[in-house]
DNA sequence: TATGAATGAGTCTTCATTCAT
DNA sequence: TATGAATGAAGACTCATTCAT
C-alpha cells in the first residue's frame, strides 16, 4: 500500500484519537491500531508523537481555513451577506469534521508550537473578518474609526462566539432533538452581533449608564 | 497544621499545576511538592487524582459563579447595566484567577464527570443571563417571542464571546501593552452584542439577503 | 530497608551487569531484578541509566585509585620496591573486583563523559607512577632528563601492560591451571620493564641498529 | 555493480559504525545508509548483524596480522631489530586504520565468538613475538630457561603495552600537537622493554627487595 | 540484483498509588 | 497527623529482521 494512503489513514486515526482523548491521553499504540498498522510504521512515517500531532493540527488548520475562504469567495455581495456565508461555511465544516475542530481546540492548550499554529490560523480568520467589516463600513458609507485594539477585541469575541455556538450546535448531534443547521446557526450569530457591529462602524457605542445611540433610548 | 489549611494548600497547588500543564501532564509528585506535603498526605485527604481534580473544578466553579452572582446582585438597574455589571465581575474574576479559569477550561475536555460539572455551571450562568434578557424585554416593553432554542443559542454565543475575550484580555498580561481593564472588556462585549440583542427582543431579525430591519437599510 | 543499603545493592548489581554485558546490552530490567528491587526504585534513586552507569564508574574509579594509593603509601622504600608494591596492589584489586575493573574498561568506549572519568583516573595513576620514576632517578643518582612526552608514553605503556597482564591473569581464574598471584604478576611486569626504565633514567636509549648501551653489545 | 565491490562498501561502512558506536549502538539502518544500499541487500549479502560484525572482525584481524607479518618478514636481522620492525609495522597499521583496530578492541568485549577470534589473533601475534624472543636468546648465546607461563605473561605485557601506546599515539591525532610517528612509538616501547627482556633471557630477574642483578646496585 | 513497505519484540522511563511506621 | 520506601502498569520509541515485488 502506497505511503500516501497509509499516511492519511494514520492522520485520520490520530485526529480521532487526539480529539476524543487529548494529546497526552491518546496513546500511540491505540492510534496505530486504529489506523490498522503497526506502531513502528507510524514512527517511520511521522517521526514522533509531537510531529504526528503537529501534522494533524496543520492538516485541520488548512482544512478549516480553506473552508472559510471558500465560503467568502463570492465577491460583489454586501458585507453582511459575505460574513454570513463565511459563518455558514464555518459551521458546516464544524459539523462535518467535529474531530478536526476538536483537535484545534486541544492544540491551543498543548504548548507553544501547537498554540502558535492555531493562533496563526486565528489571525488568518480574523483578518478575513476584519476585511469584511472594513468593507461593510464602506458599504454603509460610515466613517467611524475603530481603534485597532477594539477591532481585535471584537474579532476575538466573534470567533469565540462562533466556536461556542459550533460546539453547542454539535453537542446536540445524536440526541433526538435535531441539531440546528449551519445556516440557522449562522443566522443566530448574525442576529447576535450584526446590529452591534453596524452601530460601532457608525461610531455609536454602548456606554455604561446610557443606552446605545441609534436606538433612541 | 489544621486539615482545612493543608487542604487549601493542596488545592492551590493542584489548581496551578492543572491549569498550566493539563490534567494528564500534571503529576501528583509535583503537586505534593508544590503544596509542601508528602504524597501520601495528598491521597489521605483527597483520595485520588480524579477526586483532586474534581475538587479543584468544584471550587473554581463555585468561585466563578459566586463572582458573577455578586456582580448582578444589585437590583433596580436597567438590564443592560446589570448585564454589564455581571460581565465586569466575570472579567475581573477571570483576570484575578487565571489559573482557576484555566482549570475549568481544561475540565471541559477531560471526560464526562468533569465536563458535566462545567456544563452545569454554564447552565447556571446562562440562566442568569436569560433572566436578565427577559427582564430587558419587559423593560423595553417589547413583545417579541424568542424560541427557547434561540435563547439558548444566544446565551452560548454570549458566554463563548466572553470566554474568548477573557482569554484575549489576559493573554496581554505581562507584555508592555497594558491589558484592557475588566470594565473596558465588558464594554467591548456590550458594544458587540447589545444592539443585536435588543433588536431580537423587539422581534427584529437579521435574515439572509435582507439588511436588518431596524436600521432601515 | 534504608536507602543507602538499597543503593549499594543496586550499584553492585549494575556493576556486574555492565561488566558482563556492556552498557548498551545490560537492561535496566535485569539490573533491577538482580538487585532485588523494582525498576522504578532504581530510577528513583539513580535517575537514569546514564547516571547509574556514571555512579558505577565513579565508585570503581575511587576503589581502584584508593587501592593503588594504599599500596604505595609506605615511604622510605626504594622506588622499584614501591612500584612493585603499587603494582601488587593493582593486581590484587584487579583480581578481587574483576567486574569493577571491567566496568572501567567498558566506560572508556562509552562516550565523552565516561571516557573522561576514566582518563582522569589514568592521569592520577600515571602521576603516581611518574613520581615514583622521578624518585627512582634521584635514588640512582642519575641525571638523565626525560622529555615530558616520552614519560607520558612510558607511563601509558606501563599502564597498558599492567591492564593486559591483569586481564591475562584473571582469564585463568576458573580453569584448572592456577592463576598467578598478584605478587607473581607484579614481578613479571617488573622484570619486563624495570631494567628498561632504569636505562632510560640514566640517559641510555635503545636505538634502531644499535644495542642499548649498558649491556655492552 | 559486482557483488564484491558492494560487499566491501558494506564492510567499510560497518567497520566505521562499529568502531565509533560499538556493536549494540550501531544500527543496521545507519550502516546500510552509509554504505549507500538498502537494508535488505545488507541482509542478503551478510545474513545478520552478528555475521556482519564477524565479517568485519575477521577482515581486520587478517589485515593486522598481515601487516605485522610483513613487518617481520626480513630475515637475518638481529632479534631486537626485527621486533622493532614488527612494532613499527603494528603502529603504522594502527595509525592508518584506527577504525579497524577499534573494531577489534570492541570485539573483545562482545561475547564468546568475537572474543575468541581476537584471542586467536593475539595468540598468533604472541607466537611471532615468542619466536623472536627465542631467536634473540640464541643470538645472545644465553641459556636462561623461561617458563612457558612467564613467556606468555611477558608477551601479553608487550602486546598490552603496544595497544595502549597505539591508542595514546592516535589520541593525539587532530590536536595541534603532532602525533608521534610509528617509528618513534616503536622506539619508545623498545626502550621500555628491551633491556628487561634481555635480562630475562640471560636468566637475570628482578626480585622484590633486591635491585636487578645486571645493573650491579 | 535490489528495494519500499512493514512488524514483533524489547528498552528506557514515568506515574498513580499503597504500605509500614 | 504524616512520611520514607516501594511498585504494577503503561507509554514513547527503536531495532533487527522479513516479505512482496
Amino acid at each position: 500500500m502506497p505511503r500516501e494512503v497509509r499516511e492519511r489513514q494514520m492522520l485520520d486515526a490520530a485526529v480521532a484519537a487526539f480529539a476524543r482523548q487529548g494529546y497526552q491521553a491518546a496513546s500511540m499504540d491505540d492510534i496505530a491500531e486504529a489506523a490498522g498498522v503497526s506502531k513502528p510504521l507510524v514512527y517511520l512515517y511521522l517521526k514522533s508523537k509531537e510531529d504526528l500531532f503537529m501534522a494533524c493540527v496543520r492538516r485541520e488548520v488548512g482544512a478549516l481555513v480553506a473552508a472559510v475562504r471558500q465560503g467568502t469567495r463570492e465577491r460583489g455581495l454586501p458585507a453582511d451577506q459575505q460574513l454570513w456565508n463565511g459563518l455558514t461555511a464555518f459551521f458546516t465544516h464544524t459539523a462535518a469534521r467535529p474531530d478536526g475542530v476538536a483537535v484545534l481546540y486541544r492544540a491551543r492548550t498543548q504548548g507553544e508550537p501547537f498554540a502558535r499554529e492555531v493562533a496563526a490560523m486565528r489571525v488568518e480568520v480574523v483578518t478575513i473578518v476584519t476585511t469584511l467589516l472594513g468593507q461593510a463600513a464602506q458599504d454603509a458609507g460610515c466613517d467611524g474609526e475603530l481603534a485597532e485594539r477594539e477591532v481585535s477585541g471584537l474579532a476575538h469575541a466573534l470567533v469565540g462566539a462562533a466556536e461556542s455556538l459550533a460546539e453547542w450546535a454539535n453537542s446536540r448531534t445524536g440526541e433526538h432533538i435535531e441539531a440546528p443547521s449551519a445556516k440557522e446557526t449562522a443566522a443566530t450569530l448574525m442576529n447576535f452581533c450584526w446590529a452591534g457591529l453596524e452601530n460601532l462602524m457608525k461610531g455609536a457605542r454602548w456606554v455604561p449608564g446610557v443606552a446605545p445611540a441609534p436606538h433612541g433610548r
